[in-house]
DNA sequence: CTCAAAATTTGACCATCGTCAATTGATCCG
DNA sequence: CGGATCAATTGACGATGGTCAAATTTTGAG
């Protein structure tokens, strides 16, 4: 199941998407091939644990292909979806950095290829690259203004019009246009975790979901969701109080 | 209004909280006297814009005593209070490492002492001292985690329950304890802030503190709050449907 | 393909929250 | 001191969201 370093495409981390678009971009050549022969690439399939809360951090995890959830409970046993990583999003960093054990989960959501990076090896290229500290740094400070308008959003916004903001977030990462030119994507979340990413019950989702239908806002078949426009997203969100 | 180094105790960065909390703490003493000959600190009175959301960002900001709030607004005008910043906090650091302007505001609470450093500055003893840029990465990892816990709280619990967690984090900061063993503190905040904080507007937080104190929760006089005993509102966390 | 388990939807009902509006209380200048 | 302004409280009411329960659909294992 482990497969060092080479991958499926033969290239090894040269032909990987995190060439391009993670932190390790800024790798040279050699650099990248020591990483390359140091990674354990793996295969999950849907549903998969990539790690737990609460267990060591020993390295770091990059999703190659495919989506992975991050979860996060709290001790009441509520748990919530934090975000989505893609390809080229580096993972657990956090506990790497603080020395500490992981504060959350993380699975894959449908089939995926994720390479782990063990903490020697991300330490060694740490020291002799120091642009990758730096690009280490950027990337956190962007989660952490990422994780900040999050939180004004849920202080600001009603359930329906986050879960706008989150099917448009979504749109964008997994939306395809028709010919017609109405967008439309798979989404790759359950209700009850889409429900959980806007801290609402599936019961009341399913119910936002019923009244953006009635308002034409988009249209649900099972994990499809068809938007007219990709404008009408937008414009839904301050729908009320606008016609009288 | 703007000393150099020195301040007011003479000892410039060395007497500094900073020195023993913040992650400037890893400096040696030759850095050190070179940031307090750098550093620009400056007195704010309650209610002072430290910085605003847009302006660029031009360096950090160390809290030296005081308090200093986070705001942040959305687009449609809304405005949340993100945290509090207390002295050995830096504030700032995003915009720095980003290089991008400030998205959000800081002001503070109170009289406080506030320094700047430039960016040229944080710079130089980063190339100086690698540690100085491992210790920021701690920090901001940190704060992510702290981030993210808010995100989970606020997703999953009720505003009565978000509220009663504020003021535990608030008790912790700025409580006293009673020569009868209750603690009580002087609320740095007004109801308005209290209110953004948790997500709520300020009426329902008024309501909120009405039944916290039917409850017999806590007693609530200006920005003066009684708590039986710290124990209490631990408790009071999960206190509808156990009695019955 | 079939059946059981899980996910989703729907209904009924109640608690909470937001909004509008009026009142009271506090603060700040002049 | 007085009046103006802002903060905080309270009431009324409608909208939203949570809970419990049942019905329906989807999914997955065999």
């Amino acid at each position: 199941m482990v497969e060092q370093g080479g991958g499926a495409s033969g290239a090894g981390c040269m032909g990987c998407p995190l060439r391009q678009r993670g932190e390790w971009c800024v790798l040279n050549e050699e650099e990248t091939r020591f990483l390359s022969r140091h990674l354990k690439k793996r295969r999950y399939r849907a549903g998969e644990t990539i790690f737990s809360a609460g267990e060591p951090s020993h390295g770091v995890y990059c999703v190659a292909s495919g989506t992975a959830a991050i979860r996060k409970g709290d001790a009441e046993g509520n748990t919530v979806l934090l975000r989505l990583a893609y390809p080229g999003d580096t993972l657990g960093y956090r506990g790497l950095l603080l020395g500490e054990n992981r504060r959350y989960g993380a699975e894959a959501l449908g089939p995926s290829k994720i390479c782990f990076v063990d903490r020697a090896v991300v330490k060694l290229l740490l020291e002799r690259n120091p642009t990758l500290g730096q690009q280490f740094l950027r990337r956190i400070a962007s989660d952490m203004d990422e994780a900040h308008d999050h939180l004004v959003r849920n202080a600001t916004l009603s359930n329906r019009d986050k879960f706008v903001h989150l099917l448009q977030s979504l749109m964008n990462r997994h939306g395809r246009t028709a010919t017609d030119g109405s967008r439309f994507m798979e989404l790759p979340l359950s209700r009850r975790d889409l429900a959980s990413m806007i801290g609402a019950r599936h019961e009341t989702l399913s119910r936002i979901i019923g009244r953006l239908e009635e308002d034409g806002i988009a249209r649900f078949s099972g994990r499809t969701v068809y938007v007219a426009r990709s404008h009408s997203l937008f414009n839904a969100i301050r729908p009320p109080t606008l016609l009288d």
